[in-house]
DNA sequence: CCAACCTTGACACAGGCGTGGTAAGGTGTC
DNA sequence: GACACCTTACCACGCCTGTGTCAAGGTTGG
């Protein structure tokens, strides 16, 4: 067996077995299972659950908020959406002035432009 | 007065008086204040909170992600470092049995098809 | 000056998060 | 076949979020 089953994983991360099953379902970490359903946590999970402790421990948030930034990178129109609230101009389209009609345009181009890209790296996997 | 008490605020933006407090405190919108304390809001603001509800209730996250949302905005270093983490996020297990990649290969398909069509619902905005 | 409104602070409570534990049952290995 | 280890499904508990309510006291405007 090439590959460390969770209480092994546990011991060399850092994590309790408990947070690790925590961490799968919260879907942060993908897992190859055993044919009898064991987890499997090869070098790169490991490392991976090393580098989310540091993660969370330096910047002191939880796995909630990286499962809101992992939205934020995925859902390009919630990103549009909170970067418009963040910027006090409220450039909804009703009230938008000829010159910001520009602006809105070009986001919405860019909002586009980031689903390519995001495409193309899951084609690069 | 050229601006609304949080009672009148509360009315015709739809969140309770206890919200309003609640929101300023969370440091999610600045108030001008009267001599003797009382909350003032002008029409900025009340558009803002107006735009603030539309948010939460189309995309249902809360006041915390948005907060977490301004924190990846403001420093450079928290979004640097989740976008790297995200980025090494091929976390699929590396020792794929020859079953499992197929199932793998379809899973990536379907994201792509996901993303294809993000691009698709922008464009017909 | 007075009624209506505002302030802060506190208690309350449901639901989610991050953890721990335990129980009942299946898996892996020697 | 034993024995250690794994699985899922619960109970528990403290803390945070979002929301309401109430109390004690200060502000506003007519």
């Amino acid at each position: 067996m090439d590959a460390l089953t969770i209480n092994e994983a546990a011991r060399t991360t850092g994590w309790s077995p408990r947070m690790l099953r925590y961490i799968e379902r919260a879907g942060l970490l993908e897992l190859r299972r055993s044919a009898g359903g064991y987890r499997l946590y090869g070098p790169a999970q490991l490392q991976r659950l090393r580098t989310l402790r540091e993660l969370l421990a330096r910047f002191g948030f939880g796995l909630a908020e990286l499962g809101f930034a992992r939205r934020l990178r995925s859902e390009p129109q919630l990103r549009r959406a909170i970067d418009d609230w963040f910027e006090t101009e409220p450039a909804r389209p009703e009230f938008i002035a000829p010159d910001d009609w520009l602006r809105w345009e070009q986001e919405k181009h860019q909002a586009l432009i980031a689903a390519a890209t995001y495409a193309n790296q899951l084609e690069a996997v």
